[in-house]
DNA sequence: TGTAGTTTGACATTTTTTTCACATAATTTT
DNA sequence: AAAATTATGTGAAAAAAATGTCAAACTACA
């Protein structure tokens, strides 16, 4: 049973907490205190002592944060000791690229499958995959389990897809399309506007500027 | 001459006002409330009229918003009426992906190359690019007058891609190496971390399943 | 074992962000 | 042309978030 009642604030922090601790843990790293890992990550060590201790607190006067336990707890609060498997809608070159990425499996997620509407690309091999119709879909989402949709197909067509995979089941959607997704309660949507953070950019670009 | 003392939890919603904005010009919207674009966008009207007040005030009381006029303000602050050439660096899956995406020019960028480290690739065609070889880099940047750096090469080369860039003068490197870069006050570093989103779906995830 | 030094977690304070509420001014209707 | 309606921009209030502070608790080391 997890706290719903954590903000946003904290809890987007957390994937990022996620990542410098992996990091760290790689290169060998046993212990940290909230300075030093202040001082890596540029935000306040209160910040991160405060943000710990939303759910629980991890550390131990005089002694810190113990890097692996800490990496495993905040996994197990962002759900990544749960293994989901995600199926990839759009075969484009985004879908591609997403479909080759290789960091899915070390965080908990497995990729499923991959989809086109396109009868021209069916078949076609991307990565380890081979692209598979449309149709497929509502049997394999409900057969394989398949918890998160990942939209990657033309904005015009992404909402009834969405619409289609909310009703087969999947609990989760990763949207790449250029349009806030609507879903129903029994799904999240994460949507991803990369134009957005690429105008964010130029605006302090422009300001750095002026 | 822009203001610089406009806190970043406005600017940062500016992108998607440019978004909304843009669509409905293109549907043929000629005015709007805050209050129906609240609606649409899912924030509060009072946000709405708050954000837009930081920068003068565009509406007129008792009419509303020009759709038309308030897109190009907005894409005036965000800086998309000055055209920025841009590099890509890497040409991975997410480089490639990137070089294929269309919707750059519609916001004033500029895809002027993409270069790879690895000499197996120099030479193949990306979309309508063909890629070259990372030593054309600094001639390239100065000769052609490229602002902004796309980083999508692996985390270990990333930083050192970014000091190299900076140094040939860029002013922005939209980042996609999961790493946080640093670069120095010349030039604007906007981070990319696909995966964190994907943990934050995550995290909705497991936090509704309980 | 005792003591000096370190660091957390909690809470108080400050700062930032969001929301509310209304005076003002234009539009629209009658 | 007047009245009714609409809707902005702003200053003030409320809410949320970040930061500062410190007692308590542990570590480390002699």
């Amino acid at each position: 049973m997890k706290d719903k009642g954590i903000s946003s604030a904290v809890t987007k922090r957390l994937p990022r907490y996620y990542r410098y601790l992996s990091d760290l843990k790689a290169s060998g790293v046993e212990r940290i205190s909230s300075k030093e890992l202040s001082e890596k990550m540029k935000v306040t060590a209160s910040q991160i002592r405060q943000d710990f201790s939303n759910f629980g607190g991890f550390g131990q006067q005089g002694y810190g944060y113990n890097v692996d336990n800490l990496c495993t707890e905040i996994g197990k609060i962002l759900g990544l000791d749960t293994k989901r498997k995600l199926v990839i809608i759009g075969a484009g070159h985004i879908g591609q690229a997403l479909a080759n990425y290789q960091g899915f499996s070390k965080r908990g997620f497995i990729l499923s499958g991959i989809y086109d509407a396109d009868d021209s690309v069916i078949g076609s091999r991307v990565g380890e995959y081979s692209v598979k119709p449309m149709p497929s879909l509502k049997e394999d989402i409900k057969k394989d389990d398949i918890k998160i949709a990942v939209i990657a197909v033309p904005k015009h067509a992404a909402q009834d897809v969405a619409n289609m995979v909310c009703e087969y089941g999947v609990t989760g959607i990763w949207n790449f399309a250029l349009v806030d997704l609507k879903a129903p309660d029994s799904c999240v949507v994460e949507n991803v506007h990369l134009v957005e953070s690429l105008m964010n950019l130029a605006y302090n670009i422009s300001v750095k500027e002026s």
